[in-house]
RNA sequence: UGGGGAGUCGCCAAGCGGUAAGGCAGCGGCCUUUGGAGCCGCCAUUCGGAGGUUCGAAUCCUCCCUCCCCAGCCA
């Protein structure tokens, strides 16, 4: 019997489970995927999703939803709903564990009561502004506020009249009692409440305080007994505090927080805010506009979930900042469409071609994979397959060379017609009737084999041809992203020709378009209108030659 | 100039003192009724730099350099 090696964990996070698993720290994993509900998720969000309910599943352990809704000035129902689609979407489930920070409001509000009896937290009565002063600097210490040493019967009585609603928003603030010298700003007296006279979309108007993220998220954690509380970079700064509260408070658990770098992917934004402005702008059509780099927008691009999960697995994770090339997000979705994508015939650019020794009345109907394809006399090739005087590395048609036709036959081209401008306009060839089907008895085998679609059966769509919707690697680096924008991120064919076979498919349906890429159809389409989106060309070695 | 992180192939990423995994991209070739796919092969004498410890260093020590994050009553 050969022992193997166990398999190592795939990265530092999944190392510390195992450890704890082993040492016994824990004797379950439990995570969490903590949106707050005020955008839609994107392909960074995908990460963080794969690898918090990924590692759940792979120790036997339980992922949460926890929606960290503290902030009803900003969040709404919509966004939960399109979160928890999209999560679902992807493959993962939170079964019974759907939380939400406003769940522990009255917890929360009771430990923070508990914390200014213990001299723990103090209502400062200070305003933005001078907050901001006596934080001090980077390299300057704070200085205490004036409110700082109010009485314990003082704080609970102005904290309580905070919730009750006495006071506008902004007179006062709860604050930890910390160290105002502390070198870390987030230990400087952090705020742990405020005053928001907003409605919550679960609580209503029940609150007038809200608790900060920084105060609220890892009380929410400890309430659910999270283990691993997995997030990105920028919080490392607020681990003292999540540890500060986990310790001062009186919780049923001891979570603990772990960093990982967040996804970077160039040629896009990924920041909510940026995101929200390319919608609410107009710059593209919506949050699922398959331009944007949402899982809403790329799912209607075509993208399976599949495709995603794979990606993320792919990009890792570890602790250096990354910048993801988004060749291997379609490399992805190649990889899975490849093995899963039905193959047909659509012309995009059609150039009419008449094959003169064809019975004129005739269609002939070829089975090639799941479905029928007509051919008939007057047919459609790709434009650029066709050069009237050819560089050398070209092999599709040109004046007296033949091509295979796929699955149909072999043709030669035999004249060109052209309009008095010069351009091309038809096409004359002849075709061999021995190699029907696309094999000659002889052997002969053409450099090229050509995509088409019979004239009159082919089904006119509008294909959007999509390209990355900003033109450097990294639109955040220079100024202003907007000027970044690629003109030509989005191209209409209004009627490119398509095989009928297609006729009637369901939105959201991918095929391969041989030859050119992957396309799926677009939920705009009509019964008569069928709109297809392409969701990535196929490698190309033509245009590297070229 | 304070604090917290990070530097291994063009982009990711393993490596945890015993002589640089893997993926993407790229480059050759084979094969092919998609210039697709598939298959085969190539692709870091060197790990931000300089010293040091050691029989042996990407891994340990020292100094230096570069990049990222933090001064919301956002998350």
């Amino acid at each position: 019997m050969t022992t193997e090696a166990p398999p190592k964990p795939r990265d530092f996070i999944r190392e510390i489970v195992e450890e704890d698993l082993a040492a016994g720290r824990t004797a379950r994993v439990i995570t969490r995927f903590p949106p707050e509900p005020n955008g839609h998720l994107h392909i960074g969000h995908a990460k963080s999703i794969c690898l918090n309910f990924g590692v759940a599943g792979e120790y036997g352990g339980q992922c949460n939803l926890r929606f960290d809704d503290t902030n009803p000035t900003k969040e709404e129902i919509e966004y939960v709903e399109a979160i928890e689609h999209d999560i679902a979407w992807l493959g993962f489930s939170w079964g019974d564990n759907l939380f939400h920070a406003s769940d522990y409001f009255d917890q929360l509000y009771v430990w923070a009561e508990e914390l200014i009896r213990a001299d723990k937290a103090y209502v400062d009565s200070s305003s933005p502004d001078e907050m901001r002063t006596m934080r001090g600097t980077l390299t300057e210490p704070g200085v205490e506020s004036p409110h700082r040493n109010r009485s314990v019967d003082e704080n609970l009585d102005l904290f309580r009249r905070m919730k009750a609603g006495e006071f506008p928003d902004g007179a006062h603030v709860l604050r930890a009692k910390i160290d105002m010298a502390s070198p870390n700003i987030n230990m400087r007296d952090p705020v742990l409440y405020r005053i928001r006279h907003a409605t919550h979309h679960r609580t209503g108007d029940a609150w007038s305080i809200y608790p900060m993220y920084d105060y609220a998220h890892p009380l929410s954690d400890a309430i659910e007994h999270i283990t691993h509380s997995l997030c990105t970079l920028e919080y490392e700064d607020h681990r003292p505090l999540y540890d500060w509260l986990i310790e001062n408070v009186p919780v049923p658990s001891r979570p603990r927080q772990y960093e990982f770098a967040r996804l970077n992917l160039n040629y896009t934004v990924m920041s909510k805010r940026k995101l929200l402005r390319l919608v609410e702008e107009k710059h593209v059509s919506g949050w699922d506009d398959p331009r944007m780099p949402t899982i809403a927008g790329l799912r209607r691009r075509g993208f399976t979930p599949a495709a995603i999960r794979n990606f993320c697995e792919r990009v890792g994770v570890a602790k250096r900042e990354n910048m993801i090339d988004v060749g291997l997000l379609e490399f992805s979705i190649r990889e899975d469409l490849n093995t899963s994508a039905p193959r047909v015939m659509g012309v995009l650019d059609p150039l009419r071609v008449v094959i003169d020794n064809y019975p004129a009345d005739e269609t002939e109907w070829f089975e090639t994979g799941a479905r029928k394809v007509p051919f008939a006399k007057t047919i459609f090739i790709e434009r650029d397959d066709f050069i009237e005087d050819p560089p050398p590395k070209f092999f599709r048609l040109s004046p007296g060379r033949e091509v295979r036709l796929r699955s149909a036959y072999f043709i030669t081209c035999t004249s060109v017609v052209k309009d008095n401008a010069g351009n091309i306009v038809e096409l004359h060839a002849t075709y061999d009737p021995a190699t029907r089907g696309g094999d000659s008895p002889d052997g002969r085998k053409p450099k090229a084999t050509l995509h088409w679609v019979a004239a009159d059966h082919a089904i006119d769509c509008e294909v959007r041809l999509y390209d990355r919707l900003f033109k450097s690697e990294n639109p955040e680096e220079s100024g202003n992203f907007l000027d970044d924008l690629n003109p030509q991120s989005l191209q209409i064919v209004p009627r490119a020709k398509l095989e009928p076979s297609i006729r009637g498919a369901a939105p959201f349906t991918s095929y391969q378009f041989e030859r050119l890429g992957y396309f799926c159809v677009d939920p705009d389409s009509t019964d008569d209108a069928i709109v297809f989106n392409r969701t990535v060309t196929l490698k190309d070695a033509w245009a590297k030659v070229k």
